[in-house]
DNA sequence: TTCGTACGTTGTATATTGTACAACGTACGT
DNA sequence: ACGTACGTTGTACAATATACAACGTACGAA
């Protein structure tokens, strides 16, 4: 029996932390992971995240689609080290100021990333793997709840909370625009296709407060959704939330 | 020129009222959309959404692939009539009590129904399209809101706030689960495959706040991330911060 | 009653996806 | 100097949504 050397697939960890063995045998890599990673981000920014596929990526890379395979077990890994970068890249400007103005400002940072990034919101978990970037992120964002008065459990859960507002946030507002795109009508369009239609079976009988309200709300904001309002709103309803915890 | 009859497409709005023309030529059809709907829903309860391709659908139904299509213009379509469907189908009791306990109510009833269906959750956008469910439920959870000193605009705005925060809590909680299904490893395995590494690289030095708070929230709920936790926590702080909009 | 045609059904086909596998060649360690 | 570990790549496969055309059914007009 020969003794074929079973080849150690890289974990994610290790990969996110560029802990891998460093074996000098063989031919000499004509890439890095940073080049993958930041190849990919710059695909996903331009053209959103389906366009990132691996024949795609390879070609942009100058290398034929399997030998990426080589930086990365697979898309999966891929998707984690593109986030992981974009959260290590992120600037952390040391706040201080009232505890409000500072959790505003950890909001403020996360959703202008994800407007930047808009694949980065549909892609990210409500608890990314703990990369160095991730690391550094919760690191500086847990600074903005220091001396509260909270318990460690406590500042988790608030964090991971406000997190995941501005994340979801950030997702509607994304889709909304990707929806809109997509249909190819602007509103005048789609109210002449689906005005007339809507006007027969939204019956103020039927529906007298949804009517009411809707027709407020759409009157309201230009459209029939505002992502950029609902931020506005959520954020504060938000902080308001975390000061009857930390003000209690 | 012969007066070849152009097939209207249904549109998505007309399909989720079934407003459909109803032409009698041809033969008869051996389904309708309330069945293949149904048997979608079915299907993704059980094996989940990725799991709903238009070929094992067809053969869950007994038909051809391509005969959905005459069902439904396509996947995309479908997946919304299946939200449609389950809006409808929720129940919606009538509550009288304080503002606080109708809106727990509100927001139990949509977190139960995206745990019973985890790819709702996912497939749930801010704003469905304008279904008979959508706007039964719409009209319902509007109710709670009502006679509390809220314009119209911030009635919508409430509400949608809340209902954000219930699918996306649903969704991490969904997508929490579907990880550690597919990782394959308990949380002990989890660990010994990647607790040296972290050991390693989660220098107290480099992330003292990081390395303090998140080792007091892993113990104290069993694990990494406790998404019934994180729902209980968020749903107070959520009406806390309604509260302030409320009762200011 | 007859017959044309609108439309339901379905088989075949295509473009894309992620990725498994094996061949090939490079360059390091012995 | 040479064997072998490993980077690179071409080919191949399974699975996806869905376009298209053939086929047959049964309604509506004659």
């Amino acid at each position: 029996m020969s003794a074929t050397t079973e080849t150690p697939k890289p974990n994610l960890l290790e990969l996110l932390w560029r802990a891998a063995p460093e074996s000098g045998r063989g031919p000499r890599k004509g890439l890095t992971v940073d080049e993958v990673v930041a190849a990919a981000i710059a695909l996903a920014d331009a053209e959103g995240l389906e366009a990132v596929t691996v024949r795609r990526l390879a070609q942009e890379l100058g290398k034929a689609p399997m030998t990426l395979y080589t930086y990365v077990p697979g898309k999966t890994e891929l998707v984690a080290l593109m986030l992981d970068a974009l959260f290590q890249g992120m600037e952390r400007p040391q706040e201080s100021g009232a505890w409000r103005d500072r959790l505003t400002a950890v909001a403020r940072d996360n959703y202008r990333l994800y407007r930047e990034h808009p694949w980065a919101a549909a892609a990210s978990p409500s608890r990314p793997p703990l990369g160095p970037g991730q690391c550094e992120k919760y690191e500086h964002e847990l600074q903005a709840l220091e001396g509260l008065g909270l318990n460690d459990v406590e500042m988790d859960d608030a964090l991971a909370y406000l997190l995941a507002f501005v994340r979801t946030a950030a997702q509607d507002a994304a889709q909304s625009e990707a929806e809109r795109a997509a249909s190819g009508m602007d509103d005048q369009e789609w109210w002449e296709a689906n005005g007339p239609l809507l006007a027969k079976v939204l019956d103020p009988e039927r529906f007298p407060t949804a009517v009411r309200v809707g027709q407020a709300a759409g009157e309201a904001h230009d459209a029939a959704y505002n992502a950029e309002h609902a931020f506005a709103f959520g954020l504060e309803r938000t902080l308001d939330g975390l000061a009857a915890l930390i003000e209690r």
